[in-house]
DNA sequence: AGTGCGGCCTGTCCGC
DNA sequence: TGCGGACAGGCCGCAC
């Protein structure tokens, strides 16, 4: 479910209302996700205080005085602002009280998603040592993109998906950025030129900055921290829209399968 | 080392 | 109406 502009919205949803926050109590219902939430968590949080909410790649960070807390949203997770009393939904898995008489409620159906505790530096975890630039910041460009692909024949859609490559590039914004640079997903990302990372790593930026703006994109279930949905899935030009025609072109767009995901282009805008 | 899969889960939708 | 199968926004870990 959620790529980096879903998880980015409800960062920005979420910190307002935990930032300098005391975590008065932690309700762990159901610790069977990814990797099972670890036993310490509720005793070792409570009482301490969310200092903010930051993000790398998808993974979101509660930094608090002695440690932080690693949330990833997997597939289906969500994080939502609620009063402790809100009734329980199906895969409600854990609630974060706070002294503010606030939770954040932890939802997560197929439980792809993670919890995780770690007093060392959060970029230190095994789980984020090894990611690649952040897409929205200096360190990523068209120029990383063409440096790391060379030699390499994997499917340039494969390549920009990788989280080493780049992080938190996810399925829909790969088929949007490589639409918007008219690049075909199955081109071998070692046989792209410069010039055409350069409007791939434009793209990339572009369609991700503007999801954020607009709430990130809601296809199925996604919604933020006060419930809404993201209205970004108007403006997706590819995605989820097979057989309809190219909004450049007008030919219709296909579907094919790369590593068991959908990708959708158009065969004529697309090379 | 790079590449391509299988697998983790539940919910939903589609065709029979 | 019921049922099986395919599919879903992520990503680790394994075999080659």
């Amino acid at each position: 479910m959620p790529e980096l502009p879903e998880v980015e919205t409800t960062r920005r949803g979420i910190e307002p209302h935990i930032r300098g926050q005391r975590i008065d109590d932690v309700i762990v219902r159901d610790r069977r996700l990814r990797w099972p939430i670890p036993r310490q968590i509720p005793s070792a949080l409570r009482g301490l205080t969310v200092q903010s909410v930051s993000r790398r790649a998808k993974y979101l960070l509660l930094d608090t005085e002695s440690g932080t807390i690693i949330v990833h949203l997997g597939m289906s997770g969500s994080l939502r602002i609620v009063t402790p009393q809100a009734p329980l939904r199906p895969h409600d898995h854990v609630d974060m009280i706070f002294a503010n008489g606030k939770a954040l409620r932890f939802r997560d159906p197929r439980r792809f998603g993670a919890m995780l505790w770690t007093r060392d530096d959060p970029l230190e975890h095994e789980l984020l040592k090894h990611l690649g630039p952040e897409p929205l910041g200096n360190a990523f460009s068209g120029e990383h993109l063409h440096e790391h692909s060379r030699g390499r024949r994997v499917a340039v859609k494969d390549f920009i998906m990788n989280s080493r490559v780049v992080s938190g590039v996810g399925n829909i914004y790969a088929n949007e950025a490589l639409f918007m640079s008219g690049i075909h997903p199955r081109r071998p990302a070692g046989r792209i030129a410069l010039p055409r990372y350069l409007q791939l790593a434009d793209a990339i930026r572009d369609v991700l900055s503007k999801a954020i703006g607009m709430g990130g994109t809601t296809l199925r279930d996604f919604t933020r921290e006060n419930g809404e949905p993201g209205y970004f899935r108007i403006e997706l030009a590819v995605y989820d829209r097979k057989g309809e025609p190219c909004k450049r072109c007008a030919q219709p767009l296909r579907l094919i399968t790369q590593g068991q995901r959908a990708t959708y282009y158009c065969a004529s805008c697309q090379r």
